[in-house]
RNA sequence: GACUCCGUAGCUCAGCAGGAUAGAGCAUCGGUUUCCUAAACCGGAGGUCGCAGGUUCGAAUCCUGCCGGGGUCGCCA
């Protein structure tokens, strides 16, 4: 695979080349996307850089670079502005040129990693006998978006969904069961079995108990004992409760795996906390006996603070002095697991921002543990969802939303639009129930996936399904009319051809599919899918822009008429690619 | 109390490894369809970037303080 230089690479070499001329770092040559857009295609400020070091004039290094420039076939005009901006408007050879590369290569001009790594994600915040509801809408998408942007980039990720199956609230569910069914077998310690195989619960009995109990547990002390007690039972191996906890797992992962299979996202591993159970005890004993894990009020504690610690750090409790192994213990189990299984050069957790202690805590412990190295762990926080009043998300009625009422909210919405449109009238009604659902998926994903990863945010249902402006249908549409387009041109025989550039509306739009590697940099560095989303949302505009100004099939030109249609295919690859990586898949037609 | 994130247009948000006139979408006002999907396009109006200092030739962006909001702070996860 060759990696393509876009335009803005291009550029700095020629304007690098001319800093070193002078005796300067070509470092300083670095062009990047004019913030003017009315002055020029790019800009570069290192002659202002150069000049505050050396103590010259700043538009006189401008002026010798900007010179220098002019000899450059990728430029079309070049000039120095204000202070000792060098801006430059690309030639119309190099755009076409450009448009060429792009249009030839499947990945649409994107460039991939030199190093692959292999790295986790870890999507953990899913927990047993809780349905997904409108919370959990965001790790899903988000670390779904980046799975997929980290395999384009050529990583090889093995993502876990990494249910919550191991705590407390187990314990909890197993004595609410027992509660309303003392007879089942499962509560019976002399029982030698075997148990029933089907579920005693469902999962809107797991949905009605989990809340009852949690309440409980939290103001009834003898009860809150009880429920650890049964946890450390659990964890244990007593074989009734291992049942009974079997039979909460499978119910909970059909209903988790019909919401994936509806929002498009797959995992590698369906693993949970349960699963770090078998490292655990080898871990805990190893850390002992090294002196990392200490013994404090019954509880095995390593500590993870340290001198230059401006907040106050507390340990991590290894096992409580129930003897049961909690939260910290399961996740450093689970990096033992994939330190053996994996070993990933790095591991990202897709949870909750609101846990960013603990994961501070986990990494540091797993440093000091030396099993894998804090730089090599990133707990990817994201902000909560909350309504109008600032607070946590909550339904008119009050309730919790349901992610499966949400999408079917939206897919309403997008039959309702289809009908209103009188659009779909040839198509069977699975089609156009698929397009709606596709359409639905889409505003979903991209409403959430389009606000910054970090930061909290408002949500508003008629804005999450609402299908103008800056939305996830404006994307799927663009999409939808050059597919719609490549029909037509196909039944017409006609075929793209070369790619001249010549309306501003055709500049605009390869300017637009040069910045694709800007937006998947910085999309992968930084771990934001908003960026991507950025990218794709003004790529669908410029397409827009052009498809109204520049007329294809009705263009009387031969030539222009193929130059704009491998203009259109083009864009239709780079916009299919960027809507694959956030997740969103595009219909035939809308 | 400590730490942390946030405060940008009427609303929802970008921009923040300093840079030229602070950008989108919605809402609002006006225009575009005998022609490739109007879920579209073009244009107008709308902001002392929470407040006050500081660093700098230059600050929404960096530093300090204050005000306002969210979050977290050992045996829940």
């Amino acid at each position: 695979m060759t990696n393509q230089t876009d335009l803005a690479d291009q550029l700095s070499e020629a304007a690098g080349a001319a800093f070193a001329a002078l005796g300067l770092e070509s470092s300083l040559g670095a062009m990047r996307r004019s913030d003017r857009p009315d002055l020029a295609d790019f800009q570069c400020n290192g002659a202002m850089a150069a000049a505050k070091k050396l103590g010259r004039n700043p538009r006189e290094i401008a002026t010798a670079i900007v010179d220098a420039l002019k000899a450059s076939p990728l430029v079309a005009s070049t000039d120095v502005a204000g202070p000792g901006f060098i801006n430059v408007k690309v030639s119309a050879a190099a755009l076409s040129a450009r448009a060429a590369k792009i249009a030839a290569d499947p990945r649409s001009g994107a460039r991939s990693m030199e190093t692959p790594r292999r790295v986790v994600i870890d999507f953990g915040g899913w927990n047993v006998a809780k349905e997904m509801h409108i919370g959990h809408l965001r790790s899903t998408v988000i670390g779904d978006s980046l799975q997929r942007l980290f395999r384009f980039m050529g990583d090889t990720v093995t993502s876990d969904v990494h249910l919550g199956d191991w705590g407390l609230q187990m314990g909890q569910l197993i004595n609410e069961v027992k509660l309303e069914q003392p007879d089942l077998p499962y509560f019976d310690a002399v029982f030698t079995g075997p148990y029933p195989e089907t579920s005693p619960v469902t999962m809107d009995d797991l949905g009605r108990l989990y809340p009852q109990a949690s309440a409980k547990s939290k103001t009834d002390e003898t009860r809150r004992d009880e429920d650890r007690k049964a946890t450390q039972e659990l964890q244990a191996g007593r074989p009734g409760y291992r049942a009974l906890w079997h039979h909460f797992c499978n119910v909970t992962r059909v209903g988790l795996e019909r919401e994936c299979a509806s929002l498009g996202v797959n995992f590698d591993l369906w693993k949970g906390e349960s699963d770090a159970e078998p490292y655990v005890p080898e871990l805990v004993e190893d850390l002992k006996a090294r002196g990392i894990a200490e013994l404090d009020a019954g509880a095995w504690i390593i500590r993870v603070a340290r001198e230059t610690d401006k907040k106050e750090m507390p340990p991590i409790i290894l096992v409580n002095r129930d003897g049961a192994i909690g939260y910290h213990g399961s996740d450093l189990g689970t990096i033992v697991d994939r330190k053996r299984t994996i070993a990933p050069e790095l591991s990202m957790y897709v949870v909750d921002q609101r846990q960013a202690l603990h994961f501070e805590q986990v990494f540091r412990a797993s440093d000091r543990a030396g099993l894998l190295p804090e730089k090599a762990l990133e707990h990817l926080g994201f902000g909560t969802v909350n309504g109008p009043d600032g607070k946590p998300f909550k339904t008119r009625e009050g309730g919790i939303l349901k992610l499966y009422e949400l999408i079917s909210q939206a897919d309403a919405t997008a039959l309702a639009r289809m009908r209103e449109a009188e659009l779909g009238a040839d198509v069977s009604d699975d089609e156009r129930r698929d397009i709606a659902h596709k359409v639905a998926v889409a505003a979903i994903k991209f409403s959430d996936l389009s606000n910054v990863r970090t930061t909290n945010y408002i949500f508003d249902l008629d804005r999450f399904i609402s299908f103008e402006g800056k939305t996830g249908p404006y994307l799927l549409y663009a999409a939808v009319r050059i597919k719609s387009l490549a029909r037509r041109a196909e039944g017409e025989g006609v075929k793209p051809g070369p790619i001249a550039i010549e309306l501003d509306a055709e500049r605009g739009l390869v300017l637009q599919l040069d910045a694709l590697n800007d937006a998947l940099r910085g999309s992968y560095d930084k771990r934001m899918p908003h960026i991507l989303c950025d990218h794709a949302y003004s790529l669908a505009q410029a397409f827009s822009s052009f498809y109204t100004a520049a007329p294809i099939l009705v263009e009387s030109d031969p030539a222009k008429k193929a130059s704009r249609l491998a203009l259109a295919m083009a864009t239709l690859t780079q916009l299919e690619l960027a809507l694959h990586l956030i997740g969103i898949d595009t219909p035939e037609r809308m």
